[in-house]
DNA sequence: ACAAAAAATGCAATCGATTGTAAATAACGC
DNA sequence: GCGTTATTTACAATCGATTGCATTTTTTGT
């Protein structure tokens, strides 16, 4: 159990050069299956692992996805954020799984071009990017030069960058028409649509009221996407609005359920009072009193997708951009 | 604006070589002020960024640190776990801030020895393990041979690897103490102390529950610490003991949320029949009906903490453990 | 057993930057 | 103006692995 660092090192005690114990552990077909195993037997029994700089420095690849959040203005506590987390942990299942590392760097939104720096840098093979936020233009002109990357966000015709989610305007009037349904006439939606996402889902909302006449009962709260922000809007909304709406949809679950806290603070039942529709689908809302009901977005899906379509771009392939189905899932709060 | 790639093609252009460049742009006093100035800004312009692989090579150090979630035996969903997530974004945040990368790796449990081969492969300068679980042996063997390590949890007397945690003996006591406080008699204690850091939360319940004559008032349930296997648990309990708590001590947030919901479920009030205390202190602590109370950790300290021990320890000194000082939260649950 | 074909291995360039040392240029005193 | 010290810059080795090509060894056919 020596410490054998170095390839060189473990040729010199095998009595070979380097470029046989390269191609030994790499079972190239140009080694004799002696040598190799002898070889890999000795390279197991010191514990030698090739080092990865080198190879990847050789090889031109380095074995790396980076992840960014979203560029939005309301930088913070993004990170920790249980949509974005979510998909963290599935993306890092997929990619681990294929062979990749994951490299989280938070981004600095000062600077414009880091993008190009980010992607000229050489750390990454690809690029996974995490909600558009309102930088869509950003992503557009980035996408046209480095084609290796993938988006999580909403889908626009023209858009040139390639993206994956579900489809909001459907899921947004599954979520209105569901509420609809449960006989809710004036309804709310809470999220600010300034990010494509939202304005997407917000789209589906008035269509499904369009079509049941109750254009006119929708308000419409540009809360926060962070929970801490967006209580204060929602207590804000809930304390003065005139006529208190019967349904509410919230444009992601984070949001719901700071408007269930606040319901519950104005001593509002939930579903009794008002009832209550997320969008996402987290497993948080497994836990929130009531539990959620809510537009789920198979982020696991998702994630996949993602992984998938970029692998593919990085093989030269011309991938294009997926839309997932969304799928209600009515829990207690509605 | 041409395709500047290598810092050969651009002393090409500067009609220098290549170590003129590099002294250049990294401001060496061995170069002359007028040329660093004109060889940064040809580099600025033409938007050239040296490779960090073959820095990295030469430099012998990766500028990453690897961050890896609890080797325990529940493996699966942990990355989405609030806690581990919460503090995954803090290391995010205070390590891009120093310059470092975080690359996030997905261990294999199966093999035994894996920690070695992570350490080994010369991807990472350091590493950070969030949570001990019940690996203590294993984390002490490695941290002998392999210095750059830090760990998230519980410090005890005679262990060999660096740890930051909160002093969980004096949490649990204080969260306990604020029961008793609150006029509970009996009191519940949640969580599995299979785990060290439980284990001490538990210990300290127990000491403030002799300071108060109330030793034998104690129920441990050893309930899961992922939110949908615990539900079960403590609906499991909740139906099924004859005396129902008057307190309960949750070892962590995410416990303590599976209960707020069972003891919804039951019909329950919190903090009205029974009173509810967590441990973490985690943000999704105020959005749970009621507010849930908490012994906080302050993660951001936290994590700041094991960044600085990280590389001080990379620097070759010696630093040691640190346990910070954890502080009773109360919110509407208690 | 010997020439020709096939297989295995060695040799050396290469990836792109960093850095000690040598060489070239500039600055200085008298 | 010339020798001498300071500054700058060029040269070349180096980090550790990969890989095309040359060379050696083994196998095959007759």
């Amino acid at each position: 159990m020596s410490q054998i660092k170095t390839m060189k090192e473990l040729a010199d005690l095998a009595g070979v050069t380097t470029g046989t114990v390269s191609r030994a552990l790499s079972d190239s077909p140009l080694i004799s299956p002696k040598t190799r195993e002898r070889l890999q037997a000795l390279a197991r029994e010191h514990g030698f692992k090739p080092n990865l700089l080198a190879r990847n420095l050789r090889t031109q690849r380095t074995g790396a996805i980076g992840v960014l959040i979203p560029l939005g203005h309301e930088k913070g506590q993004h990170i920790s954020d249980p949509f974005f987390i979510t998909m963290l942990g599935y993306l890092a299942d997929e990619l681990t799984e294929r062979g990749y590392d994951l490299l989280l760097s938070r981004v600095i939104p000062e600077d414009e071009n880091w993008l190009d720096q980010y992607v000229g840098s050489g750390k990454i093979d690809g690029l996974i990017i995490i909600g558009q936020s309102n930088q869509s233009e950003t992503l557009d002109e980035v996408a046209a030069r480095y084609r290796p990357m993938v988006v999580w966000g909403g889908h626009a015709p023209g858009q040139a960058h390639c993206t994956v989610g579900s489809d909001n305007i459907l899921g947004g009037e599954m979520a209105s028409q569901h509420l609809i349904d449960r006989g809710c006439q004036r309804i709310a939606f809470f999220g600010d649509p300034q990010a494509l996402e939202i304005a997407q889902r917000l789209e589906g909302c008035k269509r499904a009221l369009a079509r049941a006449g109750l254009a006119d009962k929708l308000t419409v709260l540009p809360a926060h996407l962070v929970a801490e922000a967006a209580h204060p809007d929602i207590a804000g909304f809930l304390g003065s609005v005139s006529e208190r709406p019967q349904g509410i949809f919230a444009a992601s679950d984070v949001i719901a359920m700071s408007a269930l806290r606040a319901l519950a603070e104005y001593g509002l039942a939930v579903p009794g009072d008002v009832k209550v529709v997320g969008y996402d689908g987290l497993a948080i809302g497994e836990q929130t009193v009531p539990r959620l009901t809510s537009i789920s977005q198979d982020l696991r899906l998702g994630a996949t997708t993602m992984v998938d379509l970029l692998l593919r771009r990085i093989a030269g392939e011309d991938a294009g951009s997926v839309v997932l189905d969304p799928k209600l899932i009515v829990r207690m709060s509605s």
